[in-house]
DNA sequence: GAGATATTATAAGTAAGCTTACGATCTATC
DNA sequence: GATAGATCGTAAGCTTACTTATAATATCTC
């Protein structure tokens, strides 16, 4: 896993692989982290996983519904809030929904995502030398930057060919 | 009005004036456009000068009930759609929110947002060299990008000093 | 096995954000 | 002054997003 891999994901990409070696990837952080991989933490993820688009925490309860008791929306944020800090999850801001961070960045790194608006497929490209800039401006005016936010919305290769 | 003022609002800027400004500019946009910039979207917009900080569509409904029968969501939200769709108002993803574009710049020119998390006021930067950067990264990956969404979140000056 | 801590469950509720549908009014142009 | 297009109003409703509060359960530490 690693930046290298394409920032969008190819239709045609391995899903049951990149879903393993996220879920492996979440346990070793966990483990790491003397985190706990709860049943609900994992079964939340593995929502996520199962595409590459965002969900909204409501979409995240209707698919957990599917196999097992329907979550209460508590439930879900705090699965979502425990994913986010340890950078297993995004939350894409222009859409109040939630993505699985399928690469192994840290999660201080700045990524961009690029968001079809056809499929609603997410991509992520690493954004650390422009956000740098832009922090650098943003410093210079006097204001501290903390976070920052890139998300560009588009057409992806594949809606592109396939009008 | 140009981008060369400062990016963040000063607390002590001359805020009458800087409304009268933006109104006078809105004006002239519509003028030129032969659009119709009526009482309702004159008020939408007023409410967003009346300050610095991104309105929720139900903050702007509050501020306008302030001076006449209180206008439904709907009424609003055409006014936004309206003003967005003239550069005179920007949506702040991150928070659900619009803004009155203060500045005279272009629709399609690239900005990147300052938003204060402790004053809740939002300056812009411009962020055209960053924003090309990235799209081009994006581009290279096959992605056709159409609109950047730039928000960084932190501490203005003001409230940097004034702990 | 007692206590502290972390996690989850249950229940209920708030409110923001946005939409649909339809009719009325205004404005420009012929 | 008739028609078409844009704008606005009224009314109602829906979904999403997120919170508060409290109790139950599991896990770890001593």
């Amino acid at each position: 896993m690693s930046l290298a891999k394409p920032a969008f994901p190819a239709p045609d990409h391995d899903h049951g692989r990149c879903t393993a070696e996220a879920l492996t990837h979440a346990e070793a952080v966990c483990e790491q982290r003397s985190q706990k991989f709860t049943p609900i933490r994992r079964q939340v993820l593995q929502a996520l996983l199962s595409s590459h688009r965002p969900l909204g925490a409501y979409e995240v309860i209707d698919e957990l519904a599917k196999s097992m008791p329907r979550p209460a929306p508590i439930t879900v944020y705090r699965a979502l809030d425990f994913l986010m800090a340890n950078g297993l999850v995004h939350r894409i801001e222009s859409r109040n929904a939630y993505l699985a961070c399928a690469h192994d960045h840290d999660a201080t790194s700045a990524v961009a995502f690029l968001i079809c608006e056809r499929c609603g497929l997410v991509g992520e490209v690493p954004a650390a030398p422009f956000a740098q800039g832009l922090n650098q401006a943003a410093r210079s005016s006097g204001f501290a930057p903390r976070l920052s936010v890139v998300e560009i919305t588009g057409t992806c290769t594949h809606c592109q060919t396939h009008a």
